[in-house]
DNA sequence: CTGTTAGCGCGTTCAC
DNA sequence: GTGAACGCGCTAACAG
């Protein structure tokens, strides 16, 4: 274990104290600029380096921020974190992962922890089946250290938030839809106790009524966001008497399965049938059948929510600001939805 | 900002010192059941954590583990760090990630950065791209602190690593395309200053020599791992005078890319062209005609790199060890390079 | 068994 | 401008 060069040391060497070391390094104004030379330059020599755990046993800041996600080996969380990484290093920070696995008690125990770690932010998204941990946030806000939820977000008094607008973004993948001349749009929705879900849902339902469409509860089915998912789904929507000619999904993956379930029906898409995702995962484009879906930027997000915690951080400490920044979702038009040979706006899409 | 309780607070409650209520926490022999119990009851009531950092400042040991990866957002990366840090939380440590950019520069920033924080280990995959960081490598293993590569590996004495067998893993897919009747077999390859994109060369050389096809340079063609790569270096195939009927690629994206141009240009596959990827990335199994991939499981080659780096950090701290764990590649048959209507072995195909 | 003391490395009083 | 002294929270060494 080779021994750090510490402050003392290169206090001795100069024959001052630990402490005039100590300003020079952090540009304290009162000292000569000789000695703040002397010491900057010696300690570039002896390859000083501040002891960062030191400094936040001593300060209360650790310059580390935790970040709370379900899982972080899909598109949407890594690209997440991806942002988040990438706006945070540069200031000085780094980035603890924790994993909830969707469970309100690990999610308890992630935040405790990263408490005791002396955190100077937790930036999550919230489980995706939870109830009410309501306190657990609180405690932290009680800590004073700024909480920020992306994406899975819930309304806690001080907790800031960055998402995208899911209302906006249902509501122009089924106008397109019905742009494309799809009379019965169906949805595949998810655990609308989650604000992400209910307000795709809710964007659904409005840009149906808004059409004068017959908006019919029977044509929303819940689903896990799997393949099977979206194929079962579909399965009923096709077996219904009067079977619905467009699907708004609010996944990309059962949005595939969807597909999938309609081709093997001997149905065809889109001729047949529209079929619109969520999230623009990777898969959606690479498909020889390219999928149309919702995009979230989520390194953008992540690079938002870094930066709604540098702004927390740095002004004033005790006025909770809960911000709310809302991101715009982009529609990418893709082949799934695209019956109509109209010339393509979107210069996203393939 | 509340006060957290500290170990003096319980001990004031209990009019006794703070080094015994130290050693109550610690379980240290020397102690009487009665304070034990007495000190663990107190502490318990005041909601009493230890401040790790304050350990941790006193120990030279955080409970924090590095983890350096190019990109967080590749499904390949994710899910290695999903099983790091299931494997490492039960255990007590966190995670601090770390993206290198592929550049040897942020690298050394990433790993002089954590080493300043006392991470107790760093696990990582090298940068694509890379000279010689061997000093940097060294500089870690200086510290006495464990440095574990998994997949992007390089010879370092002292330094451990966990990666799949590529060399067996790109001569069974190679094997595979033989056995299903093609007869002249391709390779998409990589960099192969990379070690995993040499041995994949080296697998792929050795099956075509094994089984008395003639080996030829030309078609072998470096790529980056692209869609567009893969088509470029198809295209280049196919309008040789002598073509290739098979193609092995060392990525799926290329290998995606690859299928894309063939079907472009007229042929099918699997009729006309075999086409086997590598990593199993979630899209070949998703694809209308799914295909067939090398999987690297690679949330496995995360549990097993941080319990590689248990037995080092338990174990005798002066000894390295240098283990080389080598997790055996699985071939995932799919319908890219399924030619003959031959009964599927592998149960995962689809 | 338990108390006392000291130190991990740093920043920050308070004097001078 | 600079030095001396202290404390962040915890643990290890030495007493007793």
């Amino acid at each position: 274990m080779k021994k750090k060069t510490t402050i003392y040391d290169i206090a001795k060497k100069l024959d001052i104290t630990a402490a005039t070391v100590s300003r020079a390094l952090n540009d304290n104004p009162k000292i000569s600029v000789a000695t703040r030379k002397l010491v900057l330059e010696t300690a570039r020599e002896m390859n000083y380096e501040q002891n960062r755990l030191a400094k936040a046993l001593k300060s209360g800041k650790s310059y580390n921020v935790g970040v709370v996600v379900p899982r972080i080996n899909t598109n949407f969380f890594g690209s997440v974190i991806r942002g988040i990484e990438e706006t945070l290093y540069p200031e000085g920070y780094h980035i603890i992962i924790c994993q909830s696995h969707d469970d309100e008690r690990i999610e308890t125990s992630n935040i405790n922890s990263l408490l005791n770690l002396q955190v100077d932010g937790i930036l999550m998204s919230i489980p995706n089946i939870q109830r009410d941990n309501d306190d657990l946030y609180n405690s932290v806000l009680k800590e004073n250290i700024p909480l920020i939820f992306f994406d899975r977000r819930k309304d806690i008094n001080g907790v800031s938030s960055v998402t995208i607008d899911d209302f906006k973004g249902a509501y122009e993948a089924t106008q397109h839809l019905i742009d494309q001349g799809y009379k019965r749009i169906a949805h595949i929705s998810n655990d609308r106790r989650l604000q992400i879900f209910n307000n795709r849902y809710l964007g659904y339902k409005q840009a149906v009524i808004d059409n004068g469409l017959e908006f019919n509860e029977n044509l929303v089915i819940e689903a896990f966001s799997k393949v099977e998912e979206g194929r079962r789904v579909a399965k009923t929507f096709l077996e219904m008497d009067n079977p619905p000619d467009g699907i708004f999904s609010a996944s990309d993956f059962s949005a595939l399965g969807a597909i999938k379930e309609i081709k093997d029906h001997g149905l065809r898409v889109p001729e047949d049938m529209g079929v619109i995702g969520f999230s623009n995962e990777p898969f959606t484009e690479l498909m020889e059948l390219s999928i149309t879906s919702v995009d979230q930027s989520p390194i953008e997000m992540g690079k938002l929510a870094a930066e709604v915690f540098l702004e927390e951080v740095n002004n004033s400490k005790n006025i909770r600001s809960q911000k709310k920044v809302v991101l715009d979702p982009q529609l990418i038009i893709r082949q799934s939805s695209l019956r109509e040979a109209i010339p393509i706006k979107n210069d996203q899409a393939i």
